[in-house]
DNA sequence: CTTGTGACATACAGGAATGAATGTAAATCT
DNA sequence: AGATTTACATTCATTCCTGTATGTCACAAG
């Protein structure tokens, strides 16, 4: 057609990016020309590569729309009150990560991340989600040390192995999740099985 | 070249399964071609063909080498002691598949398909998963309502959250291990977290 | 010994995807 | 209003991979 409006333009992108993130998932990202996505979005190859340098462009600015750092959700629930409680401050720093994850742009994109992409051109998804793991477990172990300290953890269990354990749980339900997200709901049954092992590391 | 004996061909058959285990692993599913697996085995595109109908034949060929049914490790383990513990008999199981899991080729296979491909013409990964998944639940729901009804589990903890408590375990800790194997052997360390987890389980 | 077939290698045709080049009409600038 | 740039669409050349067809040579049967 013809040129849009800088807002018009701004919205084709999203449009693209919209676009990715759904023929992604249905396809996986390696057996998806840009030719689909264009076509998924009412555009051609022109816009595409109007907006975005090639294929790994694009994929990376549909991961830059989801960035979710693990402190911050720590971060987000600063209630003085929870200072005298880590674990409770543990599993609401979770339960707000499961409901963020529940929006279907979040859910969508790490659905991709984990089950529907291989190694691909710089970026590596295996390095992107070993740094997302260490951070959790890093943020887990300083708040279980804690709990250690104020006497609320079980004498049997060192801060480590317990952020061990948490940080492996929060894996196993994120990937059982993700696979197939009709089953049950993270935000609900997951937290519930968290505050549950959470009770199971309280000491007595 | 030329014929070779059955014994020759079965073994270049092995080779090429070989191959594609390594080149896979290293360059993702969809991003390798059937030329670049031959040339890794010393071979050509020909050789490929003849043995297998396509990529996808070939991809499935390369699993069943690896089949490991869940029920299979607790049938190994038939211990007649261990009817009346079976929270060991969990933890010996687990520790059995973890084992057979550092293989190297167990350990490739279930990287690739885990990490290294999407969706594949008939075979779906995430399937797959799910069924492994599942049975894996089945078992350990059963396992645990023996241990609940021998009250050899915690009174405020169900034998179905047990199970998924102890599934989400083994899976974090399976996605964490095969994301990069070098940090820690699951056959040690990944046990002595289940065995923790099981402790934390136990009726005190 | 020769003959057939098994186990590959080589050659060829076809499609599909990429990236660049070019075209174009509207929006913005001056 | 004219010029320029923006935001795409269209076309084209190139590469890569697949699948098949054909060639070839050694082993084993007769």
């Amino acid at each position: 057609m013809a040129r849009r409006t800088k807002a018009e333009a701004a919205a084709t992108r999203e449009a693209l990016l919209d676009a990715a993130e759904e023929v992604f998932l249905e396809k996986g990202v390696a057996r998806t020309s840009l030719e689909q996505i264009a076509r998924h979005a009412g555009m051609t190859r022109g816009a595409v590569y109007w907006h975005f340098k090639n294929k790994a462009d694009l994929f990376q600015a549909m991961l830059c729309r989801v960035r979710m750092p693990f402190q911050e959700l720590i971060a987000e629930i600063a209630e003085p009150s929870l200072m005298e409680r880590p674990l409770e401050a543990i599993r609401l720093a979770i339960q707000n990560g499961f409901e963020r994850l529940e929006q279907p742009r979040h859910r969508r994109v790490h659905a991709i991340l984990v089950h529907h992409c291989e190694v691909f051109g710089d970026i590596d998804p295996l390095a992107m989600q070993n740094e997302m793991a260490n951070e959790a477990c890093g943020a887990l172990t300083d708040h279980f040390t804690c709990a250690a300290r104020l006497g609320q953890l079980r004498e049997d269990l060192s801060p480590e192995n317990a952020a061990e354990l948490m940080q492996a749980l929060l894996g196993g339900l994120f990937h059982d999740w993700l696979r197939n997200h009709e089953r049950f709901s993270i935000a609900t049954k997951g937290s519930e099985l968290v505050a549950l092992q959470l009770e199971l590391m309280r000491r007595p």
